[in-house]
DNA sequence: TAAACAATAGGGATAAACCCCTATATTTTT
DNA sequence: AAAAATATAGGGGTTTATCCCTATTGTTTA
């Protein structure tokens, strides 16, 4: 019989060995190949042509853009990300690049081995938190309320302001800078914090950080 | 002849598993437990007694808060930080707090099974990259104020209330939470301001966040 | 071309943060 | 033993943030 054939993309080589060491033991499964970086990981899928591609995705790894590169040229080898990041923003973006599977770091290691057992039998197989924000998503897109959640819905001008107010500057320093009404200010503080469902600095500053909108 | 006795606290079940198998190929590494937060560390170590901790650094455990409290109740126990992060100031936080070894986890697995080995006879270990900022700022160290640049120089307490600012709440809530009035929770706040020299919220949560005290 | 959105600004209120003090009991350091 | 630091708590004040609203103007989109 067949065993399924796997590559392993993760950066972290303690991960990397650790994780194959963990896969070796489902009689099932081999090895195919390691990879550290995406353009390593599409370059092997092409060269290995495993049925799985075992997607970690942090900051070296830009899961996205490789998810995208293989699943277009490769549509054959399925994507298995692998991570601790469920942002709903995340989900979605990895998701329409053409991961057919999402399994959550803090799982357990069988929940893995399922994951890979039933992507190779052409299934999706997503952890309860990823699945979790479909559903949510999908009620909300039925109910018809997509500004209310949608995650990429603040304004040039919200956007300009959370980076000014997480650069630690105050509304009234914010509106001399901008040359408008503090209350102008202060109103986009507030659609902003609504928006974002955050109802304290702390959160806002945290998600400008996440985001990218300042640097620490 | 004793086995390594080792506690290994992440969050995330599959990496955990998957370190556990690489450890124990080491026919001198034993695992005495396992963690995934940072009160379960510190209660492990305390009921099995470890030789070492290794400590995954993330979200949800607080490594530095972790670190500072094994150090100081059960200073023979070992801890072994673990974690892709290595900026200056979360190296020098966590140094700071007690821990006696710092591998990156791109390292190789054999580097992680040297650092056990350095551990357990007393010494201690760093990965190249966080040697070379040690030594990078050994002489800038030397000549200032040490304390300019560390985490003691606020108190237990002051860390504890900038901990529960910097996690978005409010100085009442945090008053309620600690039994104190929330007069003691102000003043505590403008002292840390004080020491720090900033004099903003979102300064004191991006301090908090350089130096560990929070996750983003 | 209506309707929705974006940016502007104000009134008026409460809550929270921040600043200046003083003060006491306890612990730690010198 | 004396001095310094820590943790506590209060008075009293100003500034800032946050939350209700309403409203106008220009732009974008369905």
């Amino acid at each position: 019989m067949e065993k399924i054939k796997i590559l392993v993309a993760e950066d972290q080589i303690i991960l990397r060995k650790g994780l194959i060491k963990l896969l070796i033991e489902d009689e099932d499964i081999e090895i195919a190949g390691e990879a550290d970086d995406g353009p390593e990981a599409i370059e092997k899928a092409k060269k290995l042509q495993p049925d799985i591609v075992i997607l970690d995705v942090n900051t070296k790894l830009n899961g996205v853009e490789v998810t995208r590169k293989l699943a277009q040229s490769h549509p054959e080898i399925k994507v298995l990300i692998l991570t601790k990041h469920s942002s709903d923003e995340f989900v979605f973006a990895i998701l329409d690049a053409g991961a057919k599977g999402y399994v959550i770091k803090s799982a357990a290691p069988e929940d893995l081995i399922a994951a890979i057992h039933t992507l190779y039998h052409g299934h999706s197989y997503f952890s309860p938190e990823v699945s979790k924000i479909l559903l949510k998503h999908i009620n909300q897109r039925e109910s018809k309320n997509h500004k209310s959640n949608s995650l990429f819905f603040l304004t040039k001008r919200e956007r300009e302001i959370l980076k000014l107010v997480a650069e630690g500057h105050s509304s009234l320093k914010i509106a001399n800078m901008l040359f408008i009404s503090i209350k102008t200010v202060e109103n986009h503080r507030s659609n902003i914090m609504n928006k974002l469902k955050i109802d304290n600095l702390a959160g806002l500053i945290k998600y400008a950080i996440r985001k990218g909108i300042i640097q620490i």
